[in-house]
DNA sequence: GTCTATACGAAGATAGAC
DNA sequence: GTCTATCTTCGTATAGAC
């Protein structure tokens, strides 16, 4: 773990900021936790927060570039299959199937707090966007707008089901595998 | 039109205030939206809201009261049914085609705000409650954890493709018969 | 029922010392 | 990098006249 880039110092702060910012914008969404919640739970001041992020609206960036990578990986493996008609449903479950914790935790979050995704979704490259892409080059081209908005569902299933849970017992591992099947069966 | 119920004065500005309160808070969301904004557009002062609603909160607990009555015409339904194997799938389809135009307007409402939505699920009475109840009705007694989750998502699709749509150029039909499908494929 | 005026707290953000 | 102190704006909500 001691490769080629050298561990930068001070990325540590950052990256607590970013874990407590994750939790509580989930938790209490994002206008209902105030930069003094993070600093009390991450006992530091206001202040020192804006040394390591601009405003309030930057962590959040963070927090969403974080998450990019995943998506770009499901595209460079798009890239490398051949085409075929299970097309879609191999790669929505590649995706739903690769859902870990971390995953989980982001829709969460995207889930809590739809206003601010919605305004930098606005200003450029948002999760939707880039699903948009995958669901161009799974899909043939003659394909209809309900044939679209199928697709992407056979994506979201881990949200929907997500959404499905919220108030239940249902365990993390419930909620997989019902996505799963959901998956399955709108592909 | 001018049955029973005699027209109660002065309930035109409340339900003009629901309307608009309605609208603002599905774009810009609840804590994204002040008193003061819905004043303005309302062109009246703050204080005059304030003569309508105790506070913020009771405003979205009036827009929740009127989408009640739905689920309370689905129960009834539901319990004027015979059991079957088919009745999951029928109460679900019925449920989404029954989503016209006020209820998807809800739905976005609840997809945009879904803090203050948990806040209130938190007190009582709340959507997922009440369809927890519908779905008991409608399962077996000894459904699964999965199969319940299976079910929700089931009544969920209009909200699942409500979401798949965004951004796109989808119409409401569209939405709508890809919530059809999905529930179909689902049950 | 609607207004003016205002209290009061909390929020985001900055200046500048250490 | 972290602190103290402070600015400014905006939010909800109330008092009380008309």
């Amino acid at each position: 773990m001691d490769g080629k880039i050298a561990r930068r110092a001070g990325s540590e702060t950052r990256a607590e900021i970013l874990r407590v910012a994750l939790e509580l914008f989930t938790e209490r969404g994002y206008e209902g936790t105030s930069i003094r919640d993070l600093a009390e739970v991450l006992e530091m001041t206001k202040s020192s927060l804006y040394y390591h992020f601009a405003n309030k609206e930057a962590i959040v960036r963070a927090l969403l570039d974080s998450r990019r990578d995943e998506i770009d990986d499901l595209l460079g493996w798009v890239d490398a299959q051949g085409p075929g008609p299970d097309l879609l449903r191999r790669t929505a479950l590649r995706w739903v199937e690769s859902t870990g914790r971390e995953r989980v935790q982001g829709m969460r979050f995207a889930h809590a707090n739809r206003p601010i995704m919605q305004k930098l979704a606005a200003e450029g490259a948002d999760r939707r966007t880039w699903f948009d892409t995958v669901v161009d080059r799974v899909l043939a081209d003659e394909a209809s707008t309900v044939d679209r908005l199928r697709a992407q569902m056979a994506f979201d299933t881990v949200s929907a089901a997500l959404f499905a849970a919220e108030g239940t017992n249902a365990s993390e591992d419930d909620v997989l595998e019902a996505a799963r099947a959901a998956t399955i069966r709108l592909t």
